[in-house]
DNA sequence: AAAGGACCTTGATGCAGATCAAGAAATCAG
DNA sequence: CTGATTTCTTGATCTGCATCAAGGTCCTTT
């Protein structure tokens, strides 16, 4: 389980047998079931998240009860309340598995001793925050000026492994639309 | 103008002197009267720009003719279309001053030698992206669970120099919603 | 100081998508 | 295998905000 996270790592960054053991004993894994908590809204945010098996999602609870959800998480993804995580304070989000997962995390202390001892993975984290960044900025770009209908058929091109294996009512829920209009658009697509 | 820069970057890390002599060599300053663009959708982004004066805006315009303000950029905040920067292809977003500005920027090559040569910056920047990311996520999920009302008041709470400094229409457009919509809710507070 | 923008307000009207409701189909747990 | 839950669909109705329109004020530029 650890080749996924080693490979998604050296495509950024080469590391030597020393590092690679370095990070294996600082990432450790963690199964989860479907539907159980990796992190609930409340508690610290106390690790960083990569997954090497299933699905995850992280999301928000506004006063009516409804969820909003923040991001995706599947293979070869990090995810985390990064907020929480970054200030220690606690977390407005919840993440929990949406299909059985297994994750490899590393906590706060150990990621610090890691940015100490390989420096490297500054540049690795740089890189990936790039690229988080810039679609993070295209999906509020999306948000302010698409139409139901176009966020959901540009989700659909852009993500067809997560529409096929997760609920269309996430997928409502994560585009900030209704289960309803997601199934009146396919209704007239097909 | 440098200063700003400098206590900018010693807030993440600290510089000796001849690192901060490569920072000044590899800054170039530039000066923006107002509605002066920086770049132009379409043109390659080639440059990372830090505001040392004024205030500028990144914007998509669509097929409509609309425009969408991706991120507004006052003294000390960094501001390019970042996909057309990475990737080196022609930028969707247009930047541009919305006072007279002054800016320090660096161009790809010489932020890649800047990494090369004093290689904390990764560490800098990947600080930098943390905060962004944070705080990108943070407006998504604004943008897709609040009314057009709570996204405005929260948005004035949040950028109380911004507010003063951009015409409404500037932060509906930043917002998703219309400037009659503002209107309307300032009308209803005061 | 005058003319032309840019910006803001207010009212009337329209509509995309939410909400409400209820049943059908698929999936899951025991 | 069976009841329970989750997911999806479809129709009827409602509503927040957009759109359209017009007038007023302020700011720039000459």
């Amino acid at each position: 389980m650890y080749d996924l996270l080693f490979s998604n790592i050296s495509k950024h960054i080469i590391l030597d047998e020393r590092e690679a053991a370095i990070v294996q004993s600082l990432f450790k894994p963690r199964v989860l079931r479907k539907r159980q908590y990796l992190l609930q809204a409340g508690d610290i945010s106390r690790f960083e998240n990569f997954v090497t098996k299933g699905l995850l999602r992280a999301y928000t609870v506004d006063r009516d009860g409804d969820e909003h959800i923040a991001m995706f998480a599947m293979e070869g993804w990090w995810i985390s309340d990064m907020f929480s995580f970054l200030t220690e304070t606690p977390a407005t989000q919840h993440i929990d598995a949406l299909e059985d997962s297994e994750v490899l995390h590393i906590e706060k202390p150990d990621l610090e001793k890691l940015y100490r001892e390989v420096p490297k993975f500054d540049r690795f984290f740089r890189i990936l925050l790039q690229n988080a960044f810039v679609a993070n900025q295209q999906r509020v770009i999306a948000s302010i000026s698409e139409t139901a209908e176009e966020q959901y058929l540009n989700f659909i091109r852009k993500y067809p492994t997560l529409e096929q294996r997760i609920p269309h009512h996430q997928i409502a829920s994560y585009l900030g639309i209704t289960p309803e209009t997601i199934s009146r658009i396919r209704k007239q697509r097909l």
